[in-house]
DNA sequence: GTCTATAAGTAGATAGAC
DNA sequence: GTCTATCTACTTATAGAC
C-alpha cells in the first residue's frame, strides 16, 4: 500500500514489493495470483474497513449533527490511512472493469449517506445547496485533499484539522441553524 | 496528455504514445529527448498557460471580488483542459526531482493569489477564516474535484458550475458582505 | 513456503537506411 | 524526419529444487 500511493500502482514492480517485505519476488505468488488481485484486495479491504467503521460510528439526528459526524469521521479516519485513502482515489483507473465496478459500488454507498445528509438538510431548509449532489463530491474532494499536505509530525493535530474543516464545510452547506447558538446566511429583509 | 491523464504516466508507453499521434516509436525522439522530458514539457506548459491566463485576468477589488473571479477562473480555465488538471495534479511523483521542483514553484505561485485573497479577506474581517493557509488547499482541492465527474455534455453548462462552486466557497470563507446585499455569518447578538 | 532460474513479452532508447 | 531493426534492461509470471 506505502508503495503504490508513493509511486502509484504501474510504477511499482514485484520485485520492489518483495524487497520491501523482504522475500523474493517468486513468493508474491503464494499469497496473490497476480498484481492485479493484489491492488484489488488492498483496495477491497479498505473500501469495506471503511464502511464498517463507519457503520459503526454514524448516529441519528439532526442533518447538521449528522454531516458534522460524517465530516469529522472521514478527516480522522484517513488521517490515520494516508496512504489507503491515495491509492482508493488515484489508482481506480487501473482497475480492471469488473474489480473498477465493485470498488465504485463500495464508493457510493459510501458516499451516499453524505448525498442523503445533503439532501434532507436541504429538503428541511437547514441547508442552502443548489445541487446536493455536486455538493456531495465537492464536499469529498475537499476532504480528500488533505492527505497531500498532511504530515504526522505538522504543526496541527487531527482534531485541529477535523474542526477546520468541518468549519469550512459547515459554512459551504450554508447551514442556517448552528449548534453554537448563532445563525447564517439570511437575507438582509430577514434582520430587518 | 490524453494517454497520460487517463492511463498515467507509467502505464502509458513511447509505442501507445507513437501510435496515438500516427508514427512509429523512434519518430518521437525528433521531437523529445526522452519520456520524462514528455511529461515535463506538457507539465510546464500547461502551468505556464494557466499563469499567463490568470495574469491577464486578474484585477483588483474586495476580496470578496477577487475571490469570484479566482474561483470562476480556475474553474472555467481547467473545464476547458480537464486532461491537463489530471496530469498536473496526479502525474507529480512522477516528475524527477529537479522537474518536480520546478513544477511545484509555478504551482505554488498560482495558489499564492488565492491564499493571499483569503489573508486580506480574514484580515479585513470580511471572511472568517481560522486558517488561510488550509483554506487555500481545502479549496483548491474542491475545486479541481471538478474534473473527476465532468462530462462536456452532460446536464450542467460551464456557466452553472461556476456558480455552483462560486456559491459553496463563497459561503465557506463565511463571507460577511454579500454582493446582493444579504449577509451571512452573525451570530445571535448582533441580530437581537 | 521460499528459493533460483527462466520463460515470454515489453519497456525506453538508439542506429542507420532512406 | 520517419522508418525498421535492434540493444539492453526490466516486466509479470511460472517451474521445479529444496
Amino acid at each position: 500500500m506505502r508503495l503504490f500511493a508513493h509511486l502509484g500502482y504501474a510504477a511499482v514492480s514485484m520485485r520492489q514489493i518483495a524487497a520491501e517485505v523482504g522475500v523474493q519476488a517468486g513468493a508474491l505468488y503464494n499469497y496473490t495470483a497476480d498484481k492485479q488481485s493484489l491492488l484489488m484486495s488492498l483496495m477491497e479491504l479498505h473500501m469495506q474497513d471503511v464502511l464498517d467503521a463507519r457503520q459503526a460510528a454514524r448516529s441519528e439526528g439532526t442533518p447538521l449533527a449528522r454531516l458534522e459526524s460524517f465530516v469529522k469521521f472521514h478527516i480522522g479516519f484517513h488521517l490515520a490511512r494516508p496512504d489507503a485513502l491515495l491509492v482508493s482515489y488515484m489508482e481506480l483507473r487501473n482497475l480492471e472493469p469488473e474489480n473498477f465496478a465493485k470498488i465504485e459500488a463500495l464508493r457510493r454507498d459510501y458516499e451516499n449517506e453524505l448525498e442523503r445528509i445533503l439532501s434532507d438538510g436541504t429538503a428541511q431548509g437547514i441547508f442552502s445547496l443548489d445541487d446536493p449532489k455536486i455538493a456531495t463530491l465537492a464536499i469529498i474532494s475537499m476532504l480528500n485533499g488533505v492527505v497531500h499536505w498532511f504530515r504526522p509530525d505538522g504543526r496541527l493535530e487531527q482534531v485541529d484539522i477535523e474542526e477546520i474543516y468541518w468549519g469550512m464545510v459547515r459554512r459551504a452547506v450554508g447551514a442556517t441553524d448552528w449548534s453554537d447558538g448563532s445563525v447564517c446566511c439570511l437575507d438582509k429583509g430577514a434582520i430587518a
